[in-house]
DNA sequence: GAGTTTGAAACT
DNA sequence: CAGTTTCAAACTC
């Protein structure tokens, strides 16, 4: 029996936050089979999932299927259960469906699917850019690596067979593993997969990478907790030969063939040795998300079953940038990544061999999480202040490879702090496997990126950093106009000033918004990598306080937006809520009847708010006034000089001719006059005369060109 | 920019 | 849970 990556206790405790934003599918079963294991999801526990539905077994094959159009942009992943993807009898845990929303870039076409059993398999596909997901001893690899149309690779291998996954890949130890190669149109190739150093990344370098990462987090009960993870990556040409070089352990990833054609259809097939039976129907969660993000066009989703189901249809917004892809969740102001380290195979008795020293270089890996709106900017790499590189053993790094942010998730384990996960804020390692395995699971936060400067080792994912709206700042700052300022242009946090609390309070606004300080003013910031301890320290002493206290203040009404209100209500006494010392207010949002404050004015009808809000508005619009008047007169300005100006840096610098101007002529031509008279004076023949002239006019030029180029130096 | 006011967070 | 203190942001001058 393989190690369970997320150790169930870890597994029931982890957030549905951690599930949203990780676009994590999940798959239950309403109606439990009699001999077949209920199908539960973490999400079910206490959170409804409302794309929840049942879903008909269509064929015993795991199967992925692509929309049939190789222009559409909406693919569909179909799970379906079977021998080789239900539970066994009996078995306390049961996944039987994947369903994965992800992304698959038209230009991309990778999606790796894993499913490992063995740390080292784990690790050496996180290594390798793909994520790995074990069950029970039960492998799945999917992996799909390559150009565009390039066919996707999956890799299934046997229950009983661990992977010696800390081999090199030379060294390959035959396995009986079949996997099926997906390609274009629906074709596909079943073949044996044997571990070895034939099954390479070659594509690697030369393509983006992307990456979806969906897994499933099994109920608590669950005594092997399973997860999936389908990652979809893309190689980007900014991956470096790192990428290229580092051949995949255990011969999991498969090369792909960068000849074939846009794949449509695909289907993956993971025969099982083991006697798991086929479950009739699925209880499927498509998608964690509450509420789809808005705006999306062009949509890639991904759903379970056959069929193109649009209420299995996660929609993942696909950015201009590549790299860049959010999720949006709304409820959600941080987004989380789910680090999943390597565990020892405890019940296996396999050795624990450190994967790393079977990796020679580290392969970035990103993991798209779907596009989402942003209220937290990245910052981009040139104002990466904080570095904290970390061991290769004790940290993860997420990265994009096109804007070089990356994420430090480190994983080392706090085992004394066992914060409420569901409130844990960004930028936490959650939890350590009980069994001593190196689980970490890290939400982090947008801003995280800022604190990498180097790519270190193990890159993970990520552009996908969002945040909701639902942040009391985010919300705070809503423009007037009513639109969200998750919409416009991201602005960076405030900066802190914190002197005395070291950033590890709630008197931070950072800490308290889960954020790392960052080009802050504050003094003995422990809020950043270097005081890892600590600030996990303050994390779990304010969840002890509050276990609210990293949640959103600002939730949503019953009616949605419009009906904001602070989930705990104002105090204030003095400001008459009119101020933003009142948080109400300053969130842009009515006082409600929660609120204990005195003398309050801030509610609908009160002319002093609306004189404050006209007020407001009116500053409003004369910034935005101002500020246009100045780039106009700006760009005014620029094409005046533009125009105006002659041409000063060509290569030849401003030309002498520039210089001639009327007063220079006149001068000129005084001079010569004065020359000419002087000729005459002396009577000089009108030959010389001449020669005189000329020879005052090349004095002229010269006196023009020299001012010229004496100009042109000044400037 | 220094000082004051304010109310949430922290503490008792 | 209430009262007090601490704290950092908001505000004023």
């Amino acid at each position: 029996a393989a190690m369970d990556v997320v150790s169930p206790e870890l597994n029931s405790l982890l957030p549905d936050e951690i599930m949203d934003t990780e676009a994590i599918e999940d798959i239950s079963h309403p109606h439990p089979q009699p001999g077949g294991a209920a199908v539960q999801t973490e999400l079910s526990e206490d959170t409804p999932v409302p794309m929840e539905t049942d879903m008909p077994v269509i064929s015993e094959s795991f199967s992925l299927c692509s929309g049939s159009s190789s222009t559409e942009h909406t693919r569909i992943l179909t799970t379906s259960a079977d021998s080789t993807c239900s539970i066994s009898p009996g078995s306390p845990h049961g996944l039987q469906k994947l369903t994965a929303p992800f992304t698959i870039s038209p230009a991309n076409h990778q999606i790796i699917l894993n499913k490992v059993a063995s740390s080292q398999a784990t690790e050496a596909a996180r290594t390798a850019g793909t994520q790995v997901i074990k069950q029970d001893g039960q492998k799945l690899l999917v992996t799909a690596i390559g150009k565009s149309g390039q066919p996707i690779v999956l890799q299934l291998p046997h229950t009983g067979n661990k992977p010696s996954l800390s081999q090199a890949p030379g060294e390959a130890k035959p396995q009986t593993t079949q996997f099926k190669v997906l390609t274009i149109g629906g074709r596909s190739e079943l073949k044996p997969m044997t571990g070895g150093a034939g099954n390479q990344l070659t594509t690697l370098q030369t393509q983006q990478l992307k990456a979806v990462q969906i897994s499933k987090k099994t109920p608590t009960s669950s005594a092997a907790p399973i997860k999936f993870i389908i990652t979809k990556t893309v190689n980007s040409k900014g991956l470096s030969s790192q990428t290229a070089g580092s051949p995949v352990l255990a011969g999991r990833v498969l090369t792909q063939n960068s000849q074939l054609i846009p794949p449509r259809t695909i289907a993956l097939s993971e025969p099982h040795n083991t006697s798991l039976q086929s479950i009739p129907s699925k209880k499927i969660a498509i998608s964690p998300l509450k509420t789809p993000s808005k705006s999306i066009k062009p949509v890639q989703s991904v759903s379970v079953g056959g069929v193109a189901g649009s209420q299995f249809k996660t929609i993942i917004p696909i950015p201009s940038q590549p790299n860049v892809q959010q999720i949006h969740v709304p409820g959600n102001r941080f987004h989380y990544v789910r680090l999943v380290t390597a565990t020892t195979a405890s019940s296996t008795g396999q050795p624990s061999v450190p994967s790393t020293s079977t990796i020679p270089t580290a392969k970035p890996m990103v993991v798209n999480t779907g596009a989402v709106r942003m209220s937290v900017p990245i910052v981009p790499a040139q104002t990466i202040k904080q570095v904290a590189p970390k061991p290769l053993t004790s940290a993860a790094v997420v990265a994009t490879t096109q804007t070089q942010q990356r994420l430090i998730m480190p994983a080392t384990p706090l085992p004394q702090i066992q914060p409420n996960f569901t409130n844990l804020p960004p930028g936490t390692v959650l939890a350590q496997a009980p069994g001593g395995a190196n689980v970490g699971y890290a939400i982090v936060p947008a801003q995280y990126v800022t604190q990498i400067q180097q790519p270190p080792f193990v890159t993970l994912a990520s552009s996908s950093s969002f945040s909701t709206s639902t942040s009391v700042q985010s919300q705070a700052r809503m423009p007037l106009n009513g639109m969200s300022t998750t919409e416009t242009a991201p602005r960076p946090r405030k900066p802190c000033n914190c002197t005395k609390s070291q950033c590890l309070k709630l008197y931070c606004d950072c800490f308290a918004n889960g954020e790392f300080c960052n080009n802050c003013n504050c003094n003995n910031c422990f809020n950043n990598l270097e005081h890892e301890t600590e600030r996990l320290k303050a994390i779990k002493t304010c969840l002890d306080r509050n276990p609210e206290a990293f949640k959103p203040k600002i939730g949503k009404g019953k009616e949605g937006e419009s009906d904001r209100r602070h989930s705990k209500g104002c105090n204030c006494k003095r400001s008459g809520c009119l101020k933003n010392y009142c948080e109400c207010y300053e969130a842009k949002i009515m006082c409600s009847s929660i609120c204990k404050c005195i003398g309050c004015k801030n509610f609908e009808e009160s002319p002093e708010r609306k004189t404050l809000m006209h007020l407001a508005d009116a500053a409003e619009v004369r910034v935005q006034q101002q500020t246009a008047a100045k780039t106009k007169l700006s760009s005014q300005i620029s094409d005046l000089l533009t125009r105006t100006t002659p041409v000063i840096t060509s290569g030849a610098g401003r030309l002498p001719y520039t210089f001639v101007t009327k007063e220079v002529l006149e001068a000129t031509c005084d001079c010569l006059l004065e020359q000419a008279k002087k000729a005459e004076q002396t009577h000089q023949p009108s030959a010389e005369a001449e020669r005189l002239i000329l020879e005052e006019f090349g004095h002229c030029l010269m006196r023009i060109i020299s001012a010229a180029g004496k100009a042109k130096a000044d400037c």
